[in-house]
DNA sequence: TGAAATGTTGGGGCG
DNA sequence: ACGCCCCAACATTTC
């Protein structure tokens, strides 16, 4: 492989399917030819491979990754894994020098990951590797004490510390083809879409791929931003940015997002903008930040604590007394609970793939703490439905609904589901959109169930269960169930029903 | 990034 | 006029 030519790289796409601020294949394209590559090997995340509604934005990211490479000279190859032997093949059959990527920080991937390099290495391969995908590298934000932090606000905090992530780069305006291109799998092929078409809301609520993402930042900036800590918690309303799946699949990074609210904006803006206003802008900004700071949080966590995606952060809670209630699984998964804020949000998230981080709260307590299920298993039920599913962040957010994780809401505080609704949907706009049958109040018709439990004496219930758990250490009785292996991974099986009939 | 129970206070109705 | 009581409003405590 020593021709004299420029190096020849190949840059392997993952959840980084952008063409801005993407180190890796920026180096890439100023040394020379590129290969971009996808290769879809499923099972080497672990037990927690793509969803059913990730697998769908994914397919559609992939063609316009392609779109966007064939604007620029190039174009997207896709493979199956595994992913060194697609790697090694693709390197014989092109005589690439060098792969670079953007570093994943699940605990899977980042095993493979390593494997992966380490492979490549003795192939005498040059690996590169580069973060895209955080603000801050993952295990480099501790305490004081060198340890890594378990509650949000400090984290923060030190954080902002640490000083201004680096400035995005931008998209290469042109990549560099190799001589010939190899053989390159059509994305149909992987079959990522569903057989039976049941994503027709999901069509309609979103544009996956990059330039859908910029769009969607640049409304937020123009529309969102300026009611931002208002409209935030207000699932009836477009409060939130809804860039999450663009995020969780990299067609954007948070060092673009957090450029791009900076106050740097023009002189002439600066002049005109009363000061007043200027101010408020600043805490708008702070808080919209302080969320992808939620983000940062979990992927920091996930790094010190890879076993949380399976057992609690707190080990008290491996004795928490869980119930096993199928049916009232089913229920809430349907949106059949009898709780219209409840129903409506889990509906909204059938449908279109995605819930409002209000009403995320709200369901997860429901399914936590009025029904005692675990949140394992809400965990992969969003993680199936969810566009923006992010094994760092459902992780975090389930056990900090439990209150068996990092800076957990203490396991009393339990939601009433109307009282959050009247407080975060008042005109219930929301509830009527998405349950269209249920009349207000909680008067059950001939459509609608009368509510699955009493919330009151669920909650008492709930108590009960807490108390419990008083003075409790260590792992759970029969131990087993030890920390950090699986059964769900040993076994294979899944928790919930699968989404729907392929 | 709760909610409910319990405690405190102060204004006003009324004997 | 005065004090008692009621209770809304707010604060504190508890789960």
């Amino acid at each position: 492989m020593a021709d004299n030519g420029p190096p020849m790289t190949i840059v392997w796409f993952r959840r980084d399917l952008r063409l801005a601020d993407h180190p890796a294949l920026a180096a890439a394209a100023r040394a020379g030819p590129v290969i971009p590559v996808f290769i879809w090997a499923p099972e080497e995340d672990d037990g927690w491979p793509p969803g059913s509604a990730a697998r769908w934005w994914l397919h559609h990211s992939l063609r316009a990754l392609d779109a966007g490479l064939r604007e620029r000279g190039s174009r997207l190859i896709v493979r199956r894994g595994p992913s060194l032997e697609a790697l090694r093949g693709l390197a014989r059959d092109t005589g690439a020098t060098a792969v670079a990527w953007s570093r994943r920080h699940e605990p899977a991937a980042r095993r493979r990951d390593e494997a992966v390099a380490r492979g490549l290495a003795s192939d005498g391969i040059a690996v590169q590797t580069c973060n895209a995908a955080r603000l801050f590298e993952p295990g480099t934000i501790l305490t004081a004490a060198g340890r890594p932090f378990q509650v949000f606000t400090p984290f923060w905090n030190a954080c902002q510390r640490a000083g201004d992530p680096p400035e995005p780069l931008p998209a290469p305006a042109r990549l560099t083809a190799p001589g010939r291109w190899p053989e390159i799998l059509p994305v149909e092929e992987l079959r990522l879409e569903p057989q039976v078409d049941w994503a027709a809301g999901l069509r309609a609520a979103w544009t996956p791929g990059e330039r859908g993402a910029l769009a969607r930042l640049d409304k937020f900036r123009r529309r969102g931003l300026a009611g931002y800590r208002e409209g935030r918690d207000r699932p009836d309303l477009e409060g939130t940015s809804a860039l999450s799946p663009h995020l969780a699949w990299g067609e954007i990074g948070p060092r673009q997002i957090w450029h791009a609210l900076r106050p740097a904006a023009g002189p002439a803006q600066r002049a005109t903008r009363p000061a007043a206003r200027r101010a408020a802008a600043v805490h708008e900004r702070a808080a919209f930040l302080r969320q992808l700071g939620w983000r940062e949080f979990a992927a920091h966590l996930l790094h010190h604590f890879p076993h949380t995606t399976e057992a609690p952060l707190r080990p008290q809670f491996d004795w928490f007394p869980w119930r096993s209630d199928p049916a009232g699984l089913l229920a809430w998964q349907r949106g059949r609970t009898g709780y219209p804020i409840v129903d409506a949000a889990m509906r909204a998230l059938w449908r279109t793939g995605w819930m409002h981080n209000r009403a995320r709260m709200i369901v997860a307590s429901f399914l936590v703490k009025d029904l005692l299920i675990s949140w394992r298993d809400g965990a992969r039920w969003f993680w199936d439905t969810l566009v923006d599913a992010d094994l760092a962040n459902n992780t975090l957010g389930w056990q900090w609904a439990a209150g068996c994780g990092a800076d957990a809401a203490p396991y009393f505080r339990i939601f009433n589901p109307g009282l959050q609704g009247e407080k975060f949907d008042p005109r219930g706009a929301y509830v009527r959109a998405w349950v269209p049958e249920s009349r207000g109040g909680a008067i059950a018709t001939r459509d609608y169930p009368p509510p699955i439990v009493d919330h009151a004496a669920a909650r008492e219930r709930a108590l009960a269960a807490l108390a419990s758990l008083r003075g409790r250490r260590g792992s759970p009785p029969g131990g087993s169930s030890p920390r950090g292996s699986s059964p769900l991974r040993s076994s294979g099986k899944r928790t919930h029903q699968p989404r729907r009939v392929a």
